[in-house]
Parts: C-alpha cells; structure tokens; sequence
DNA sequence: ATGCCCTACTTGGTAGGA
C-alpha cells in the first residue's frame, strides 16, 4: 500500500501533471496541499474518472487540501485543525482509509519572520501539538502527512547557512517539528535513510532543480502502531522534472 | 540586498509562496 503526499501549487493548473503521476504511479492514498482552489472548483470529475474517490477542503486562491483514495472511499473525521474556531484557513484534514487515520496537513509557511505570520506559524503548530497528543493516546495507526515547511536539520537543505533567519528553518521552528516529533512520533523518511540528502521543494528561482538546491519540508509522521508497516519510502523527484510542474515532488511511504 | 519563477485573480499588476 503506497501513501503519498504532494504538493500540488494549484490543482487545476497542475490537473495534467497530477493525472500523469497518478496514472504511472497508481498510489492508493494522495494527500493533496495547496490546492489553491474555492470548494466548488476541484476537479473531482477528472480525479473520480483517474480512478480515485476525493474528500477535499477548499479556499478562494490560498491553501486547500484533499485526500484521494482508490477503492475504499475515504471516511472523513474532521476537517479543520481544532483548536481555534476563527482560523479559517483551510489547512488540515483527516480521514479514515483502510483502517488508517490519515491526517493532511499544510503547516503555515511563516515568512517574513519575525512578524504576525510567524506567530501565526508557530499558534498553528501549538494546536498541531495539541491534535497529535490526542491522535498517540487513541493508540491506532496514524500517518500525519504533508508540507509541514520546515526544514528539520542542516543536512536538509542544500546550504542551511542561508536559512537560519527562514521561518522554515528558525529555531523556534526546528525546535517545535522537534518536540513535535518526541511525542512519540516516527519521521517515516528519516527513519529509513538516517543519513541520505532527501530533498521534496526545489524553489522555481535560480534553476534551483537542475542544481539540486533543495529542502526537504514535506514529511511523513507515523505513530508507533504503524511503524512495523513500513517497509520503504522516497520521492518522486523526476515528477519535479516535468512541464508545467509544482515546486514541490511527490513523496511516499510503502506499507505492508 | 534584490531578483530570479510561478500561482490565482478584480486579467494587469498584486500578493503569496519558501
């Protein structure tokens, strides 16, 4: 069983490319970002006709997630990250797929820091905090996936000197992914490659792909009771490669 | 230090991204 996460920077601009991975690809789980799509403009017609169920959230230009599953139609639990009734950005939501609770998650990017959108960033991971200590006392498998924007250590971004006044990469920041993660949480690609240079995001600017100055910011958290399943993990990073594509590459896990 | 590129949208210049 393969889960992946993407990116997409617009889902309709991006609906050929998404189609092609999905159809080479053919994982049985996407968590979709960025949509960038009102709710009533989601192309479910061309997804449903990939072969795909969808559950989605969307917002008028910004933000926008979804999750797509094949075969067993997706049981939504929430959609919204609790935690503050006013947030309305759409940012986060969590169904049910063959016995796994998969939550999709945009993490706010946080940029310029420091300033009232790093504080937002840092409001949205304290109820982040939060929704995953609930999520490990449920005891149930759980995979947290998606564009959480943070680089977590130095060895994952191609020069980390240059974003250590990032807010993907502040202190503040790599020190609530961390605290995060002690909840007891596994960081699936981390896991499996301690010390391989991953990247996910490779900026449109300065031909950032063809010299492989990348970040990895889209991750995978696995709660204990799923880690036995993993069996193998990584990115699609040729997707990136391609005409008319997202700054960010799919990335997946592999279950058994 | 800035722009470099790409997205959506009040479709022509902005705002936001990372």
């Amino acid at each position: 069983m393969i889960i992946a996460t993407y990116n997409v920077n617009g889902v309709n601009g991006r609906l050929p490319v998404l189609l092609r991975w999905l159809q080479e690809k053919q994982p049985d789980v996407v968590c979709l970002q960025e949509l960038k799509a009102p709710q009533e403009k989601f192309p479910e017609k061309e997804i449903n006709d990939a072969g795909y169920h969808a559950i989605w959230h969307g917002q008028k230009s910004w933000n926008g997630v979804a999750i797509l599953s094949r075969g067993a139609e997706p049981q939504e639990v929430r959609r919204g990250l609790p935690g503050n009734d006013e947030d309305d950005q759409s940012r986060y939501m969590e169904a049910i797929v063959n016995g796994i609770l998969i939550g999709c998650l945009y993490l706010p990017n946080g940029n310029p820091s420091p300033g009232p959108k790093f504080d937002y960033k840092l409001r949205w991971f304290d109820r982040l905090h939060a929704h995953a200590d609930y999520l490990l006392k449920e005891n149930v498998p759980v995979v947290l996936a998606g564009d959480y924007n943070v680089i977590p250590t130095g060895l994952d971004a191609y020069k980390p000197e240059r974003w250590v006044e990032d807010a993907l990469f502040r202190p503040e920041t790599r020190a609530a992914y961390k605290s995060l993660v002690d909840q007891g949480w596994i960081d699936a690609l981390r896991h499996l490659y301690p010390d391989e240079v991953i990247y996910t995001f490779w900026d449109y600017f300065r031909k950032a792909y063809d010299r492989n100055a990348g970040l990895r910011i889209d991750h995978f958290l696995l709660s204990p009771q799923i880690l036995d399943r993993l069996v193998t993990a990584g990115v699609d990073k040729d997707v990136r490669g391609w005409e008319k594509t997202s700054d960010h590459a799919p990335v997946w896990i592999e279950l058994r």
